[in-house]
This record gives C-alpha cells, sequence and structure tokens, in this order.
RNA sequence: CGGGGUGUAGCGUAGCCCGGUAUCGCGCCUGCUUUGGGAGCAGGAGGUCGUCAGUUCGAAUCUGGCCACCCCGACCA
C-alpha cells in the first residue's frame, strides 16, 4: 500500500482531504486558498458542466462571457450586494510592475501606475452584468434575457477547503431579466428545479428544495432559494442556490424598459449558480475508506478494462479479446479505458481504479479467455462477479444504471435516517450532539431567534422546505407559535 | 483575524532538548525474475533541513520575522 487514505471514523475532514489528494482530484497551490483542479477532478468538472449546460439550453438560455474586473463605482450601485459581499472582495489597485531599485532582481508595484478606479475581481457578477443589460433592454420586445456564464470568481475566504471553500473557484450564474414579477419568480423556481434534478439525477445526491430565511438571503435579492444536501458526517451542505432578485438591480442600474401598454417599468431578475463546491458534495456523498466513488453519470471513464497475462505473447492474446469488448462497449455509449500499461501490475491497476472512483472494472485474463468469461467489478459494493463475454454490454449497460440508483437509494436513505424531529430545545441540541444531520424544528420567525439558536448550537436554518405541511406548533426556542418546521443543521 | 499544532528527498519520517553538514520506509531509475488484489532480489540516483534574518569558528538543531498547511473559534450571499 502506497497511497492510505484515513479512514472516516478516525477523521472525516482528514479522510476528504485525503481523498481530493490521493483521487488526483485537486492540490493546494502556492496561492493562499486557491487550490490546483488536476486532470482527473477537472474532468468530473467537465461531465458537470456538460449535463448542466444543456439543461441550461434546453430551458432557453444562452451562454455570454462577461469581464473578471469591475469598476468600484458599479460595484457598489447595488447597496446591499455591496455591503455583503465587500469584506471579501480582491482589488486591483496598479496596473504595473517594475524593477526594484534597491533590490536587484525583484519587482515592485510601480507607485506611478496607480488606477484612477479600483478594479475590484468579481465575487459574483451582478454589478457588471446589470451595467451591461442597461444598454441591451429598452423593450419588452428585448425581453426575457436569459442568459449564463462559465466563469471564476473570487471570495476572499478566511479559511478555505478544497473544493467547498476556496478563494478563487469555477462556477456557472445565470443573470436574467424579465417584464413581470411572476414571470422572474417562475424562472427562478424553475432553475432551483434544473439544480434539484441534476443533483439527484447525474450526481445521485438527494436534496431539499427550500427558501432561505432572510439573515441567510443573498446580498440583494429578495428570495433565496436553495438545495441542501447531507454529507456522511451529519453536516448540511449549500449546493446551489437561485434568487429572485426583484427590481432591485433594476433600479440601482436604472435598467427600465416599454411595456405593450407603453409604460416605462423596471425590469425584473434572477440570478442562479452552482460551483465546483458541487465536487465536494458528489465526494462527501458516496466514497468511502477505499476513495472515491463517482457516479456512472459524471464518471469520465465508466469502465477499465485490466489484462491479466504472462509475457508478450500473452498481452497480444488477451488484447484481441479486450479491445473487442471495448468496441462493443463504446458502441453503447459506454465510456471506456483498455489499460495495456506493461509497467504496473493488476493488483497495483486495481488499487488504483478503487481509489480513483472508476464504476466499474473489467479483469480478463487467459483464464478468462479460456472460459469465455470477464471478471466484473463494481466500485460502489466493491463486490466481483464472473459473467459470460458473449452478452457483456448488455450486462454493463445495466449495471452502470444500477450502480448509478444504487448510490442515489443508499444516500437518500442516510438522508432519511439522519433527519430527526425536535419538539423542544434540549431534544433539538440532543439530536446535533448526539444523532448529527438535518432537525425539523418550529421557529417563530424571527432573525433574534435564530441568531441565538446560531451561537449557541452552531445550527442554522438551512431552509424552510417548499413541500412543508401546515402544522401548528411553538417555536423550540421561544414558545411562540408557529405553522409550520423549518430545517435546521450544522453546515460546511 | 485570534488560540493551538506542524513544516527535514516526490510522500511519510528519525535527528532538534544537549550546535560539528542528515536516519529509515515508500516511491523513483537500471537489470533480471514476475504479473488473478498495491511483486521479489541486486545495484543506483535524489537534500539550499519551509523561508528570510540574527547569534556562533560552525545552525536542521538556538533566537526573531515571514510564509504555507492542519485543528478550534470568528467569518462564510
Amino acid at each position: 500500500m502506497s497511497k492510505v487514505i484515513s479512514s472516516r471514523e478516525e477523521d472525516y475532514s482528514k479522510w476528504y482531504n485525503d481523498i481530493v489528494v490521493e483521487a488526483d482530484l485537486a492540490d493546494h497551490s502556492a496561492v493562499r486558498g486557491c487550490m490546483v483542479i488536476k486532470p482527473h477532478g477537472y474532468a468530473i468538472w467537465e461531465k458537470m458542466q456538460g449535463a448542466l449546460d444543456k439543461m441550461f439550453k434546453d430551458t432557453g438560455h444562452v451562454n455570454a462571457y462577461f469581464p473578471l474586473f469591475i469598476p468600484k463605482s458599479l460595484f457598489e450601485a447595488e447597496e446591499k450586494n455591496a455591503e455583503g459581499f465587500a469584506k471579501e472582495c480582491a482589488v486591483v489597485t496598479h496596473y504595473r510592475l517594475k524593477t526594484d531599485p534597491s533590490n536587484k532582481g525583484k519587482l515592485i508595484v510601480d507607485p506611478e501606475a496607480k488606477l484612477e478606479e479600483e478594479l475590484i475581481v468579481r465575487p459574483t457578477s451582478e454589478a457588471i452584468i446589470w451595467n451591461t443589460y442597461k444598454g441591451w433592454i429598452e423593450s419588452y420586445r428585448d425581453l426575457p434575457l436569459l442568459i449564463n456564464q462559465w466563469a471564476n470568481v473570487v471570495r476572499w475566504e478566511m479559511r478555505t477547503r478544497l473544493f467547498l471553500r476556496t478563494a478563487e473557484f469555477l462556477w456557472q450564474e445565470g443573470h436574467t431579466a424579465h417584464a413581470t414579477k411572476e414571470e422572474a419568480i417562475i424562472e427562478t423556481k424553475q432553475m432551483l428545479d434544473v439544480y434539484a434534478e441534476f443533483a439527484e439525477k447525474w450526481m445521485a445526491v438527494p436534496v431539499i428544495k427550500g427558501v432561505k430565511t432572510e439573515s441567510e438571503r443573498f446580498a440583494g435579492a429578495d428570495d433565496t432559494y436553495c438545495i441542501e444536501a447531507l454529507m456522511q458526517d451529519g453536516k448540511a451542505l449549500q449546493a446551489g442556490t437561485s434568487h429572485f432578485l426583484g427590481q432591485n438591480f433594476a433600479k440601482a442600474f436604472d435598467v427600465k424598459f416599454t411595456s405593450k401598454e407603453g409604460k416605462l417599468e423596471y425590469v425584473w431578475a434572477t440570478s442562479w449558480g452552482v460551483s465546483t463546491r458541487l465536487m465536494g458534495a458528489l465526494i462527501m456523498s458516496h466514497s468511502d475508506d477505499k476513495g472515491l466513488v463517482i457516479p456512472p453519470m459524471l464518471a469520465p471513464t465508466q469502465v477499465v478494462i485490466v489484462p491479466i497475462y504472462k509475457g508478450e505473447e500473452g498481452l497480444k492474446k488477451v488484447s484481441e479479446v479486450a479491445l473487442v469488448i471495448k468496441k462493443k462497449l463504446q458502441d453503447k455509449n459506454i465510456s471506456v479505458k483498455y489499460d495495456d500499461r506493461d509497467t504496473q501490475r493488476p493488483g497495483w491497476k486495481f488499487a488504483e481504479y478503487e481509489l480513483k472512483g472508476y464504476p466499474i472494472r473489467i479483469a480478463l485474463g487467459e483464464r478468462d479467455l479460456a472460459a469465455g468469461t470477464v471478471e466484473i467489478a463494481r466500485r460502489d459494493l466493491l463486490s466481483k462477479e464472473v459473467i459470460r463475454i458473449d452478452d457483456i454490454e448488455t450486462y454493463v449497460s445495466k449495471l452502470l444504471v444500477d450502480i448509478q440508483s444504487n448510490l442515489y437509494t443508499k444516500a437518500l436513505e442516510r438522508t432519511q435516517n439522519m433527519t430527526h424531529k425536535a419538539d423542544t430545545y434540549a431534544d433539538f441540541k440532543k439530536i446535533l450532539d448526539e444523532k448529527t444531520g438535518f432537525v425539523l424544528a418550529h421557529w417563530d420567525g424571527t432573525a433574534e431567534t435564530e441568531e441565538k439558536i446560531k451561537a449557541e448550537t452552531k445550527a442554522t436554518i438551512r431552509c424552510i422546505p417548499l413541500n412543508n405541511v401546515a402544522e401548528q406548533g411553538i417555536c423550540i426556542y421561544s414558545g411562540k407559535p408557529s405553522t409550520q418546521r423549518v430545517l435546521f443543521a450544522r453546515a460546511y
């Protein structure tokens, strides 16, 4: 064993970090809080991008790209948005370096090259985009405007963790403009549904759809909708957000349109995003102490074939059959890698592909050639089976579907088992400490109570679930009346 | 940003208290034997001891600054 990862039980956060690093997903970089996403990690992100991008386009959106820099005067236009992000902005103040006259070979910032106006490195793009939309929107005929961009953003976080919270991260941000409030709200909810569908169908990660409380709302939004997922350690992770921005940005940037009735009106806005944080959700939902587990629908390579042979002649014989199997699977749109490297032994390859999360491994040796069989190992259960080669493509196609649904079912059961109801504050605290996970409890609806519960227990209101049923009760903290339970958890 | 910890070869480490140019394992390279769960033997390469400065004849070792990472807080639309 050359690569050892900590067990989840022993040290969960070390386990997470080990998976990211040892499975070759990402690494710390020379820049504080910023990571290098390595090819294997980036390939998974590309699969996510591909699926999401198609869903965005299927719902009528198009891609565009806006600048990385936002002039300070634009950034501060929407007051709440500016205030919310001010503490974590990187700021460009100069545009040139020069050689240090007193220290040979070193560079200093040229004081002569100070910018007249500072540029903010975008922490989110509402400001620059709404400033641009102002010039694009004149009439109701220009609406709706449905644009997405794939980009990087920078938020100067104090404490970072690979994928979960990095100073620079990759994401997509959709920014739409609508003629009516109703249409903007429908858009906000539609994109939340897109995210939930992506999480559950592609990532095999069950999520709770809900709306944020006022104190957890996006700075500049009238409402923030979110999907929340529960990780294996019982902590919640916000996996995506969709904001109804009302007319806040339209007013801040003076974006008006002439309606059918000839009246000048402010447009209604939404924005929505998911980031490379989804990689963290994926890892913490399915992986085990042996390494990463990737759901087949997001696996860059779904099947790896490992030949077992003696000598060059042996490899040649095995390869002939292996390549036929590879072709058969590829014809079924399954991504396959045939690893015929002679530099590593089979056992080494088995361990490596398990660590990296390949869903299915096929081992093929001379013994199999004689019997017309292969050994198929599935990553999710770590089980092996010997099956006949004849109809392998049907078997593997079905197995990929099985693995995908098994991962989802396991994650769903875990989430359900870790979701509890609490009717008293004592019970609430006990569940958080002993069972962890989601806690559904009555809340009086005030920010004060929310704040006190957070200060005393570290649990926050993740969301008010959208599928909530009305239920009379009393707030676990204040004892005041409440009409529904909200979802609490300790979160990442 | 506050408290605590760590930093020695690609990785994990010994040495540090008590100053004299660095130990072991994995990995890497070459050769042979191997190949159905991280191979065996033999030989070999690889180090500004995180970084900068100070003390000293001499610093991995003592002192200080800085940087990075980990843990706990604060922060986290």
